[in-house]
DNA sequence: TATTGTTATACTCTATAACTATA
DNA sequence: TATAGTTATAGAGTATAACAATA
C-alpha cells in the first residue's frame, strides 16, 4: 500500500495523524483514572478558574453548553467537581472537589509522561519550536 | 477564562487543537463534493492504489475492516468508487469511478487550497520545518 | 484454520432544538 | 428579550462480535 504526496503534502493530514496517535496514546493512560483527555482538559480548567459557569467551560473547551454539561455532569458523577449555587440563580459555579483536587496531581503527571514520551522522538530544541508552529496555527489565547 | 500552563505545555493538547480547527475547515471547504476529509483521503489513497482491497485500505486509514467497508459503501453510493472482483474470490479490487477520477482533481484543488490558507500563517520555512517536525511524531510510513 | 467481506449492534462525542427559570 | 441550565433526540464516526464464503 503506496502512501501518496498529495495527502503526504498536507499540513492538516499530518496534523490530525499526529494528534490522533497522541489523542489514543493519553486516552490510555488516563483510562485508569475514568478520566479522558478531554475530561482532563475540563478539570484543568476548573481548577484554573474556580467558580467559573458552564456555558465559559464549554467555550474554553470549544463545545456548546450541552455538551459541556455533559462534562460536568460525568465528573460530578465521578466525585471530582462540585457544583454550587453561582453569582445569579441562573448559574452554576463549578470547583473540584477535594477528591477531584487529589487525584488531578496523578492524572497530570500520567498524560505529562505520557506527553514527554511522545516529544521525546524531538530534540528540546525541536519541542520548542514545534509548541511555536502549532500556537501560530491555533494560538492557544483563542480561549475567552 | 483563564487557560493554564499544564495544559498549553502539553504538545498533544496543542496538536489536537490545531488538527480540530483544521478539520473543520478542510470538512468546510469539501462539503459541496458531498465528502469529508476521511473520505477524500479515502479516494486519494485508491487512485494511488488501484485494485487494493478494502482491508489494506483500512489499515492505510487506521481503520478496521468495517469501518472501511462504510467509507466505500458511501462512495460508491456516490459514484465516487467502483468495487470490481479482486485477486481471489474473496477480496474486492476498488478502483475509482471515471466520475471519481473527473471531480477528485477539484477535491484536492480545494483542500490544497484549504490547506495552504491555514499553512500561510507560518513563513515557507517554518511551514517546511513543521512537516519534518510532524513526521518525526507520526512518520507517513506508518502505513503498512 | 485464517482471512475477507459483510451485517448488526453499540458506544462516544458532539450538535440541535425545545423547555424552564431566571435576568 | 436574552441568557443559563437542562433534557431529549439525532447524527457522525468508529468499534466489537458474529457469520458466510473462500483460501
Amino acid at each position: 500500500m503506496k502512501s501518496d504526496p498529495v495527502l503526504d503534502h498536507l499540513v492538516g493530514y499530518r496534523l490530525k495523524r499526529a494528534a490522533v496517535a497522541a489523542d489514543a496514546e493519553a486516552r490510555r493512560v488516563l483510562e485508569p483514572f475514568g478520566v479522558t483527555p478531554a475530561r482532563l482538559a475540563t478539570l484543568i480548567l476548573i481548577r484554573a478558574n474556580p467558580g467559573c459557569d458552564q456555558t465559559a467551560l464549554g467555550r474554553a473547551l470549544s463545545v456548546n453548553r450541552s455538551s459541556a454539561m455533559k462534562l460536568v455532569n460525568l465528573l460530578s458523577e465521578r466525585g471530582f467537581v462540585e457544583r454550587r449555587p453561582g453569582r445569579n440563580a441562573r448559574t452554576n459555579a463549578l470547583f473540584l472537589t477535594p477528591e477531584g483536587e487529589a487525584q488531578l496531581g496523578a492524572m497530570i503527571d500520567a498524560i505529562e509522561r505520557s506527553d514527554e514520551e511522545m516529544a521525546a522522538r524531538l530534540t528540546p530544541a525541536e519541542q520548542k519550536v514545534l509548541r511555536a508552529l502549532l500556537d501560530k496555527l491555533a494560538p492557544p489565547d483563542t480561549i475567552d
